[in-house]
RNA sequence: GCCGCUGUAGCUCAGUCGGUAGAGCAGGGGACUGAAAAUCCCUGUGUCAUGAGUUCAAAUCUCAUCGGUGGCA
């Protein structure tokens, strides 16, 4: 039906689990028209290069993106920076005439951007967070799911007796406002200033597995043991948020151990990797709204972008 | 060539006195309210190498065949 007026802006949402094939889609379908907002956790951090898989100079020349290299290793990124970063680039790219394309791994940011966080609910307290772990350590995730049970039943019944990370963020949220965090409720509403298009990328499971295990390869051999040793020599431990990630906790594990070889290391984060791109799989399978293709059908996805951008560009024109 | 050991889940292996099998890892499925590459939950049927025999009953005992492996030549 024609091109409806709206101030809306048309967004292209890309995702697909790790080493699905996105970065050379990508580049082919928006170099020139569009501009990347990078939907992942690990590639904010600056330093995190080979064994994020982060896009080199000369793929950022031709493509310009965004939310990348934008923290140092020690500092946390979350939920609710990315939010707010990723709709200013939105809104930039969108006033330059451009698409604005926002593509990764990281689900739950994708999630979170289109249904927004829980009004009212209050960000993380590192104090809290900390006194919260100190209690764990000493009574046990036991005690505090307990405690958790009589603050808000509701979330706690839906939550795991084991989950430790969602039983404290639950505890952090009712320390700070005497609410239950069940109370902050998050409806599924797409928040309404975008048109979504939401693609996935997928492939057969084997297929995928063979790309993930030669990924691991290369990085080996191009140099991730030396990226991850100038880290630990620049003081960093291994327990820096941004070090948490597959490709590098494995090392750091290894030195704990002592007793692992280079080869042990790559198995484990091979093994890492294709848990992690299951786990993506399952979660983006969850999103509602969701166009799946495999990363070779380039015609296909790309009429269907042109079909989507057709109806909702408006804003982009003139 | 001879002697010994061995063949059970994708892999490594367990399986008692004969009663049609179970661990670890890998794998599979799922959850997801400001740490998410995080965190957590669920999940074990397989020609017991093949063929024949003994037996009410064979992964288990016997024989043959075909693999593997160690020793002696």
């Amino acid at each position: 039906m024609g091109t409806a007026t709206t101030n809306k802006i048309p967004l292209i949402l890309l995702f697909g689990p790790t080493a699905v094939g996105k970065t050379d889609l990508v580049l082919e379908l928006f170099r020139g028209r569009g501009e990347i907002i990078n939907v992942d956790s690990v590639q904010v951090y600056r330093k995190l290069d080979i064994g994020s898989a982060k896009p080199d100079k000369s793929y950022l020349e031709k493509l310009p993106h965004h939310l990348i290299d934008i923290r140092d290793v020690h500092e946390q990124f979350n939920t609710a920076d990315f939010i707010r970063l990723a709709d200013e680039a939105a809104a930039d790219i969108a006033g330059r005439g451009l698409i604005p394309v926002l593509t990764g791994g990281t689900a739950f940011y994708f999630k979170n951007f289109c249904i927004g966080l829980a009004q009212g609910a209050p960000p993380g307290d590192p104090a809290i967070r900390e006194k919260l772990e100190r209690e764990r350590l000493e009574r046990g995730i036991q005690t505090l799911w307990t405690e958790l049970e009589k603050a808000d039943p509701v979330y706690a019944g839906k939550i795991h007796v084991n989950d430790e990370l969602r039983i404290m963020r639950a505890l952090e949220v009712f320390r700070q406002t005497g609410r239950p965090l069940s109370s902050f409720g998050q409806d599924d509403k797409f928040r309404d200033q975008y048109e979504y298009c939401l693609i996935g990328l997928t492939r057969e499971r084997e297929e995928l597995y063979r790309r993930i295990d030669r990924r691991v390869d290369i990085m080996m051999e191009s140099g991730l043991p030396g990226e991850v040793k100038a880290l630990a020599e620049a003081g960093l431990t291994g327990k820096e948020p941004g070090l948490d990630a597959i490709g590098y906790r494995e090392f750091f594990e290894m030195k704990e151990r002592g007793c692992m070889t280079l080869s042990d290391t790559a198995d484990r984060i091979r093994r890492n990797s294709r848990r992690y791109a299951k786990r993506q799989l399952t979660f983006f399978h969850s999103l509602p709204g969701v166009s799946w293709f495999h990363p070779e059908k380039k015609k296909e996805i790309s009429l269907f972008i042109d079909s989507f951008l057709s109806k909702h560009s408006v804003s982009l024109l003139t």
